[in-house]
RNA sequence: GGGUCUGUAGCUCAGCUGGUUAGAGCAUCGUCUUGAUAAGGCGGGGGUCGGUGGUUCGAACCCACCCAGACCCA
C-alpha cells in the first residue's frame, strides 16, 4: 500500500504529553516572580471593582502542612477566579508574628531565663526566619500574591495600630478590668500558660474541715432531710481538701445536685456526707454514725454554713463537677484560688469584689489577714491545720503524695490564683449603642456564610461565650500601655490621648519602646502615682484587629474594608473568624468581613486525622516534589471542602488520571489548531457546520455552569464538569467525529478551518475555566500559543449563536441513536466481524420523528456515527429490521452488517468508490472523496 | 458531656421540594484501534445509599436512636 499518511493533516504540537510538572514547575515559579507577574496582574486589573479576600495570617512557627497548603490554594483559586471574572482582587498574604508558641521556641534555644528584652530581640529574628521558610513553600504551591511585601503582626506600624484598635475599644467602654484564675508561680512571681506547667509528685496534707451550719438554718435543713428533730446537736458539713492554705480564702461549700447525702448521728455532732463516702469519711474520723436522714444535693441549694475560724458565712452552691471519688462529696470553694471554685461562685452571682484574695503575688498571705497575715502558705499550711483543731473543726489530719502542677521554669508547686485581667465585655453597656454580643450576634445574620451551616456554628459561640480575657503576662506580645493608679488601680484619666502617644513611639520603635518606655516621659510629675502595666495583649487580639491595622492600615492602598470574604478552616469560627467579629463590633458595629468561607480538616483515606505517630501525614513538599503542585492543586480543587478532605496515595493517583484527560485533551486541541490563525482563518459561525455549533453550544454551556460554580465557590464542580466535558463530550463524541474531517480534508478548506474555529474558542474557553486550579498548566499552554499569561485576561467571550438551545435538544437526540448504533457495533465486534467501526454498514429503520432527524444530517450522518454507510428506512412504530444483529431503541431498529467494500488507503473509510475516481488511474487506493479533497475542489460537508 | 458537621459503587462527586429497575467520571475487566499511541474509542461487571427502628401508599432524601469520623468547647 502507498503511504498517504503524509498527505493528511496530522496533529502537531510541542505540548508534552506527559506534564512532568514536579521537575518544571520551579522554573515556572521563578519566571512568573521574574516577569513580576502579580505586579501586572495588579496593572491589568486597575479601575475594575474590587473584591478583597483578606488573609487570615497563619503562625510563623513551623514549616507548612498540607492544611496550610489547602488553606493558601483554595484561597488562590478563589483569587484568580475572581480575577478571571473581571475584578481587580488582590491577595496580600500576611504572618502572625506575636504569643506564646514563638516565645517558647526562644526558651528552647537560648535557655529559660532570658532578659525580656533579649527574649524579644530573638522572637522578632525567629519569626521573621519563620516567614521565609513559609513563604517559600506557599509560593512554590504556585500561590500568586504580594509576597514581596506581606502584612506581618510584628510589623511597628501594625503593632502601632492595634494599640490604636484597642484605645478605641476603651474609648468605646468595652474594655474592663476583672478577676480570673490563673496558673501562678510564685518564683516568676506571673502567670504562666498551660504549657508552661508540668505535674509532678508533691507531698500534701489532706484534712477533713467540719463547717458549721448557720443556726438559722437549722429548720430548713431538717426539712431537706426529712427529720423532725435535730434534737439541738449541731449539725456540720464535712469537707476534704489538700490545700489548707486555701481555707482562709473559703466562700462557699459545693455539692452535686444529683448525689444522695445523708445526715448522720455521731458522738462530734450531726455531720452531712455524701452517702456512698460516709463509711470510709467515718472510718478516719474514728466515729460510728446513724443515718438520720437522706436528701439529694439540689435540697442543699443556698443553704448557709458558717466558715471555721472566721466570722462569716459560706453557702451551698450546686456544682456538677463535685465527684465522689475521694473525700466527703462535698467541696470547699475558695473562689479565688481553683477555676470551679471560681466559675461556681461566679454563676451563683458572685461579684469579683466580693471574692476574697488574701494570697499576694509572692506566695505571702496578704498581711491583714487574721491568724496568718505575712506568712508563706506552704509555711501555713500545717498552722492552719493547727488551728482547726484548735477551734475544734479538724475532723481528720493526714498527708497525701500526688501529682500536682509546678512551673517548668522553677520546678516548684504553682496555684490557681485570681487575678487582674483585662476584659472585653460581651454584655456591658457601652457608651452609645447595645452590648457586644447582640452587636455581634446581628453582625452574624448580615454575613453571608459557605457552607451555610458556619453562621449555627459562630452563633452558638458568641452565644455562649463568656467575657474575652485579652491580657496576658508575656514578653513577646503587644502590650496594654496603661498607666494604672497605683492606690485605686483605674487606667489615668488621659489614658486616650496617652494611647496615642505610645502607639507613636511603638509606630517608629516597636512593641520594644513601649517596654523602654520611662514612665517619667509620658506622666512627668503624676509618674509616681502610677504603674506602668507590662501586660501583653492575648494573640487573638493581634489577627482579630487586622482589619484595622491592615485592611485600614499598612495595606490599606491595596485593600478595601470592610473584606468580601475571609477563608479559613472550620476551627476559626472560634478563632479569627470570632476574634475579628468582636473587634469589628465593637470597633465598627459591624463584622470586617461580608461573606465567610470555611473548608474541613485534612484526613486520611479512612476518614481519620493525620498525626506523626499514626505515620498517615502527607506533605504538601513531597507532593509537591513526586506529583507536582499542581495534581495538589488538582486535588484541593475536586474536593468538596466544606466536610473533611480525604487524601491518600489512591485519591492522588485518582487525580492523577483526571490531570491527564484534561491534558491531553488539550493536548489534543493544540496540535489540532497548529496550523490555525485565528486573526485571519477565523470563519464567522453561521459558515460552521452544525456540529461544530453544537459544539460550541456545549461549550458555553460549560463555561456557564463553571462560571455559577466559581461564583459560589463549588470548584469540584467545575473540575467534575471540566472532566466530563473532556471525556464525554469532546474525546468520546465530537473530537472522535472531528478526527476525519481534520486529518483528511483540506488543510484549508471551509470544513477543516470550521473545525478549527470551533476547537480554538474550545481552546480560550477552557484554558481561562482551568486556570485558576491548573494554574501551571493554563499558562503552558499560553506559552505554547505565545501568549501572554492567562491571567491578564478575563473569562472568553464565545461568539453568539442563534438558536442555540434547539441546536442542542437536536444533537441530545443525535447522541442517543449514536449510543444506541455503538451498541449494534460492539456485537458485531464482539462476533469477530469487524475491528473498526468504520468496516461496518449500518442500517437503521427509524419512526417518523427520528427518521427526519437523521435524515436531515444527509451523508454526513456516517461520519457522526464512525461507519462506512448509512441507510435510513421509515417504518411504522414497531417495525423490525431483518438483518444483521439488531437493537431496538423505542424509536428506531438498527442493523448493522461488516461492509463488502475495500478500505481507502487513506480515509480508512470503506468505499464503494475506492479505485473508481478520476484519479484512480495514479491512486487506486483512493476513495472518491480522497481524490477530490487532494485532488479536487474538496467534498462538501454541513453537517459535520 | 455540649456545640457544629460528615458518612451514596475501589476513588472523587451528582441525586431538585420523598415518587418509576440509584447516576457520572476515574479505576477495574474485556475488546477495538495503532493517524491523540506510556494516548484514544466501544462494551461489561461493580452499590442491602453507615446501622436499627419509625412516619408514609411510597424514603438515599423526613423523625428517633445507635455506630464511625472531623472541628471547637467542657
Amino acid at each position: 500500500m502507498a503511504d498517504y499518511r503524509k498527505t493528511l493533516n496530522m496533529p502537531d504540537t510541542p505540548f508534552p504529553m506527559r506534564g512532568d510538572l514536579a521537575k518544571r514547575e520551579p522554573g515556572w515559579v521563578k519566571d512568573w516572580q521574574d516577569k513580576q507577574l502579580y505586579k501586572k496582574i495588579r496593572a491589568a486589573s486597575k479601575g475594575r471593582p474590587r473584591f478583597v479576600l483578606h488573609d487570615g495570617p497563619p503562625y510563623a512557627n513551623g514549616d507548612i502542612h498540607i492544611g496550610h497548603a489547602v488553606n493558601k490554594i483554595l484561597k488562590d483559586i478563589i483569587v484568580r477566579s475572581r480575577t478571571l471574572a473581571g475584578f481587580d482582587a488582590p491577595y496580600i498574604p500576611g504572618w502572625d508574628c506575636h504569643g506564646l508558641p514563638i516565645e517558647h521556641q526562644i526558651e528552647k534555644t537560648h535557655g529559660k531565663h532570658l532578659p525580656a528584652d533579649q527574649a524579644r530581640a530573638h522572637c522578632r529574628t525567629y519569626a521573621q526566619e519563620q516567614i521565609e521558610r513559609q513563604k517559600k513553600d506557599f509560593i512554590r504551591l504556585g500561590v500568586l500574591g504580594d509576597w514581596d511585601n506581606p502584612y506581618k503582626t510584628m510589623e511597628y506600624r501594625t503593632e502601632a495600630d492595634e494599640i490604636r484598635a484597642l484605645g478605641e475599644m476603651y474609648r468605646r467602654g468595652y474594655l474592663f478590668k476583672g478577676l480570673k484564675p490563673v496558673n501562678w508561680c510564685f518564683d516568676c512571681g506571673s502567670a504562666l500558660a498551660e504549657a508552661e506547667v508540668e505535674y509532678a509528685d508533691k507531698k500534701s496534707p489532706a484534712i477533713d474541715v467540719a463547717f458549721p451550719l448557720d443556726v438559722a438554718e437549722r429548720g430548713r435543713l431538717a426539712a431537706a432531710f426529712g427529720v423532725s428533730d435535730l434534737s439541738e446537736k449541731i449539725v456540720h458539713a464535712v469537707i476534704w481538701t489538700t490545700t489548707p492554705w486555701t481555707i482562709p480564702g473559703n466562700q462557699a461549700l459545693n455539692v452535686h445536685p444529683e448525689f444522695v447525702y445523708e445526715l448522720v448521728d455521731t458522738p462530734k455532732g450531726l455531720l452531712i456526707l455524701a452517702a456512698e463516702l460516709r463509711a470510709q469519711a467515718l472510718e478516719r474520723y474514728g466515729l460510728e454514725g446513724r443515718v438520720l436522714g437522706a436528701a439529694l444535693g439540689i435540697a442543699l441549694d443556698r443553704m448557709v454554713f458558717r466558715h471555721p475560724f472566721y466570722d462569716r458565712a459560706s453557702t451551698v452552691f450546686l456544682g456538677d463537677y463535685v465527684t465522689l471519688d475521694t473525700g466527703t462529696g462535698i467541696v470547699h470553694s475558695a473562689p479565688a484560688y481553683g477555676v470551679e471554685d471560681f466559675d461556681s461562685c461566679r454563676r451563683a452571682g458572685m461579684q469579683n469584689d466580693e471574692i476574697l484574695t488574701p494570697v499576694q503575688g509572692d506566695g505571702r498571705f496578704a498581711a491583714s489577714l487574721p491568724f496568718f497575715g505575712g506568712l508563706n502558705i506552704w509555711k501555713a499550711n500545717p498552722l492552719i491545720v493547727e488551728k482547726l483543731d484548735e477551734v475544734g473543726h479538724l475532723m481528720a489530719s493526714g498527708e497525701i503524695t500526688h501529682s500536682t502542677m509546678h512551673c517548668w521554669r522553677h520546678k516548684t508547686p504553682t496555684i490557681y490564683r485570681a487575678t487582674t485581667q483585662w476584659f472585653v465585655g460581651m454584655d456591658r453597656i457601652p457608651k452609645e449603642g447595645e452590648t457586644l454580643r447582640s452587636a455581634a450576634l446581628a453582625a452574624i445574620e448580615a454575613t453571608e456564610f459557605f457552607p451555610a451551616w458556619g453562621k449555627a456554628r459562630l452563633h452558638a459561640m458568641i452565644a455562649n461565650r463568656p467575657d474575652w480575657c485579652v491580657s496576658r503576662q508575656r514578653n513577646w506580645g503587644v502590650p496594654i500601655p496603661f498607666f494604672l493608679h497605683k492606690e485605686t488601680g483605674e487606667p489615668h484619666p488621659r489614658t486616650l490621648e496617652l494611647v496615642e502617644e505610645v502607639a507613636k513611639r511603638v509606630e517608629q520603635g516597636g512593641i520594644e519602646s513601649w517596654f523602654a518606655l520611662d514612665i517619667n516621659e509620658l506622666l512627668g510629675a503624676e509618674a509616681a502615682q502610677y504603674d506602668k502595666m507590662s501586660d501583653t495583649l492575648d494573640v487573638w487580639f493581634d489577627s482579630g484587629t487586622t482589619h484595622r491595622s491592615v485592611l485600614r492600615g499598612s495595606h490599606a492602598a491595596d485593600c478595601a474594608y470592610p473584606a468580601d470574604l475571609y477563608l479559613e478552616g472550620s476551627d476559626q469560627h472560634r478563632g479569627w473568624f470570632h476574634s475579628s467579629l468582636l473587634t469589628g463590633c465593637a470597633i465598627d458595629g459591624r463584622a470586617p468581613y461580608k461573606g465567610l468561607l470555611t473548608h474541613g480538616f485534612v484526613v486520611d483515606g479512612k476518614g481519620m486525622k493525620m498525626s506523626k505517630s499514626k505515620g498517615n501525614v502527607v506533605a504538601p513538599q513531597q507532593v509537591s516534589d513526586t506529583l507536582g503542585a499542581e495534581i495538589l492543586r488538582l486535588w484541593v480543587a475536586a474536593t468538596d471542602y466544606s466536610g473533611e478532605l480525604t487524601i491518600s496515595k489512591e485519591i492522588l493517583d485518582r487525580v492523577v488520571e483526571v490531570y491527564r484527560r484534561l491534558r491531553n485533551t488539550l493536548k489534543f486541541l493544540l496540535a489540532n489548531t497548529a496550523d490555525f490563525d485565528a486573526t485571519s482563518q477565523m470563519l464567522p459561525v453561521d459558515q460552521w457546520l452544525e456540529i461544530d455549533r453544537y459544539a460550541l453550544a456545549i461549550t458555553r454551556g460549560l463555561q456557564d455552569n463553571c462560571l455559577a460554580a466559581y461564583d459560589r465557590y463549588e470548584f469540584h464542580k467545575v473540575v467534575q464538569a471540566l472532566q466530563n466535558f473532556c471525556a464525554e463530550d469532546l474525546g468520546a463524541f465530537y473530537l472522535d467525529i472531528l478526527k476525519d474531517r481534520l486529518y483528511t480534508s483540506a488543510a484549508d478548506s471551509r470544513a477543516r478551518r470550521s473545525a478549527q474555529s470551533a476547537l480554538w474558542h474550545i481552546v480560550q474557553s477552557l484554558t481561562r475555566l482551568m486556570a485558576p486550579i491548573l494554574s501551571f498548566t493554563a499558562e503552558e499552554i499560553r506559552q505554547v500559543q505565545g501568549g501572554e499569561s492567562v491571567m491578564l485576561s478575563t473569562w472568553h467571550s464565545l461568539p453568539e449563536l442563534p438558536a442555540q438551545s434547539a441546536l442542542v435538544t437536536r444533537w441530545q437526540a443525535i447522541r442517543s441513536v449514536r449510543a444506541e448504533v455503538a451498541k449494534v457495533l460492539e456485537d458485531l465486534r464482539a462476533a469477530g466481524k469487524i475491528g473498526s467501526s468504520l468496516q461496518a454498514e449500518v442500517e437503521i429503520k427509524a419512526t417518523d420523528e427520528t427518521f427526519d432527524l437523521l435524515t436531515s444530517l444527509e451523508d454526513d450522518l456516517k461520519f457522526v456515527l464512525i461507519c462506512s454507510k448509512v441507510t435510513l428506512a421509515k417504518v411504522g412504530a414497531g417495525g423490525t429490521a431483518t438483518a444483521g444483529s439488531t437493537s431496538n431503541t423505542g424509536t428506531a431498529s438498527i442493523a448493522a452488517v461488516p461492509t463488502s467494500h475495500a478500505k481507502c488507503a487513506r480515509c480508512w473509510h470503506w468505499r464503494a468508490d475506492v479505485g473508481h475516481h478520476e484519479h484512480a488511474s495514479e491512486h487506486p487506493e483512493l476513495c472518491g472523496r480522497c481524490a477530490t479533497n487532494l485532488f479536487g475542489s474538496g467534498e462538501a460537508r454541513d453537517h459535520a
